[in-house]
RNA sequence: GCCCCCAUCAUCUAGCGGCCUAGGAUGCCAGAUUCUCAGUCUGGACACGGGGGUUCGAGUCCCCCUGGGGGUACCA
């Protein structure tokens, strides 16, 4: 990412080639990156590379008061760790304060805006409206239109100097050769007011694009101060990295609602998606997100990898849960990765799941106590188990497997008998992934350990 | 209030007049695999908001209603 120091622009631009696909984000960078703005970045970053054309970050930060100290950073890291970049960029608003000015005042010589003296708020400049109906053609939504006399003449200049944001919009826009504006829906009637700036600087507006909204987990309008965790839906990129989603399942999913295809695939890759995408498909209609898919296909994700790789996925998440990366047998632990690829579908379920593996001491559930070792003859056989896994000479899965076959044959009992009571007993619950290679990879002395001290507190 | 946009299973969507007794995916239910859970595989239930037209024929085109969304600032 670069951030030149001077980004102003040439203003004149009339001998580039305007058949150029550039489009472009401009967020304000007033907080994290939030759900929305990713998601109108990844729509203008998909269409520019499946065009082959340039993506452009534009700062819009007019407004002083709004601004947050970091909220840059945090936006680009963001969409960094989606896999999108820019070409060009950051272009800064505030830096554009003589560009803007000067066509106002130019405007204002000819005849095409006025200042308007408002006693109490000071002197604006407010552009004069055409007559008629206004038509234009959205790539999206298609043929629409609007009766111009409905809106008051825009406000360009605000009377403490600074222009308003539509007429900055289209001064940026062309300036930077804008060739698709490619936006959330809640910009739709901006284009009328837009239009109309273009129109009295005689220039050639972009295409439009405009892709609905996305709504909430729960149907409601996405809000940044609603918690969705409960749906496994949050309103930050950063807040669902740190839940475990894979940045791959985010474009994927994301990009899955609003568009399609047209065939049948729902896991797709950024470059599959990147070759096939078109404007034309994108949907005309509200959606709302679901956590639960979003979830299925973070999993599908997880499995695809190899279990080194998953592991140095795993790394930042078993740090942050207090571990100490470093005192774990490497190759070890990317057999227990192994183990649990097929039950995680997010990375931080990982800690949690694997706990008696990374933990020392363990937890015994009492419900699991009582339904499997504190009934029938449950206590005998795990003692039975201990002993002849005691004088294995290998500690390994066939031999775990043929002690329990062994003391189940030998009790006539089903296999589950001598399983879950020895689940239980190493590692706390009855829930895990296969006993042999649980019980195996755990260790001997690990195992033993905690068998015994099973039966002795049952 | 006024203006604009939208409308297929619970959810995301396919469908651009006959291929639709409406397809796929998630979720849900059942079965298979099995030492538990998960995963995987197989099967099942679930939708064209309502009413008028146009047409030989409408989920697909037109109108109305209803519903949802967005916008109506010297915010962006």
């Amino acid at each position: 990412m670069i951030f030149s120091p001077d980004s102003r622009l040439p203003y004149n631009n009339k001998d580039d080639n305007m058949t150029e696909v550039r489009v472009r984000i401009a967020p304000s960078p007033t907080g994290i990156c939030h759900i929305g703005v990713a998601r109108a970045a990844m729509y203008n970053w998909i269409f520019a590379r499946h065009c082959g054309g340039k993506m452009i970050l534009r700062i819009e930060d007019t407004d002083a008061k709004r601004n947050i100290e970091g909220a840059l950073e945090s936006i680009v890291d963001g969409l960094a760790w989606l896999g999108i970049d820019f070409d060009e960029g950051p272009y800064y608003q505030s830096q554009r304060l003589d560009r803007y000015n000067e066509i106002i005042d130019d405007l204002i010589k000819q005849d095409k805006a006025y200042i308007d003296n408002d006693p109490e708020k000071g002197d604006c400049v407010r552009l004069r409206m055409p007559e008629g109906r206004m038509e234009y053609t959205d790539i999206i939504l298609g043929d629409s239109g609007w009766d111009m006399g409905l809106l008051d003449d825009l406000v360009i200049r605000k009377s403490d100097g600074w222009p308003t944001y539509n007429f900055a919009v289209v001064i940026d826009d062309h300036d930077m050769r804008i060739s698709h504006v490619i936006r959330g829906l809640e910009h739709f009637s901006n284009v009328s007011k837009q239009m109309a700036v273009y129109r009295a600087l005689g220039w050639e507006p972009p295409q439009w694009a405009h892709f609905p909204l996305l709504m909430g987990p729960d149907g409601k309008k996405l809000s940044k101060r609603r918690d969705y965790s409960q749906f496994h839906i949050y309103s930050s990129i950063e807040d669902f990295r740190k839940a475990g989603y894979l940045p791959q399942t985010l474009v994927n999913f994301l990009m899955l609602i609003g568009w399609s295809p047209g065939d049948d695939s729902e896991i797709m890759g950024i470059d599959e998606i990147v070759k096939c995408f078109t404007l034309e498909r994108v949907v005309k209609t509200n959606s709302q997100m679901n956590g639960e898919k979003l979830v299925w296909m973070n999993g599908k994700y997880i499995r695809s990898y190899k279990p080194e790789d998953l592991l140095e996925l795993l790394l930042p998440f078993i740090a942050a849960a207090g571990y100490d990366v470093e005192k774990f047998d490497r190759k070890w632990l990317v057999e227990v990765v192994a183990l649990y690829q097929d039950s995680i579908s997010l990375l931080a379920e990982f800690c949690e799941k694997a706990k008696y593996f990374l933990d020392d001491e363990i937890e015994y559930s009492e419900k699991a106590l009582n339904k499997h070792l504190r009934k029938g003859d449950a206590r005998e056989i795990l003692a039975e188990t201990l002993e002849a896994m005691e004088v294995l000479e290998n500690f390994d899965e066939e031999s775990i497997e043929r002690v329990l076959r062994e003391v189940a044959a030998k009790h006539e009992v089903g296999f589950g008998k001598v399983a879950q009571p020895l689940r239980v007993a190493v590692t706390g619950d009855a829930v895990s992934p296969g006993i042999y290679e649980t019980v195996a990879l755990m260790g001997r002395a690990r195992a033993l350990k905690r068998i015994k001290n099973a039966l002795n507190i049952i």
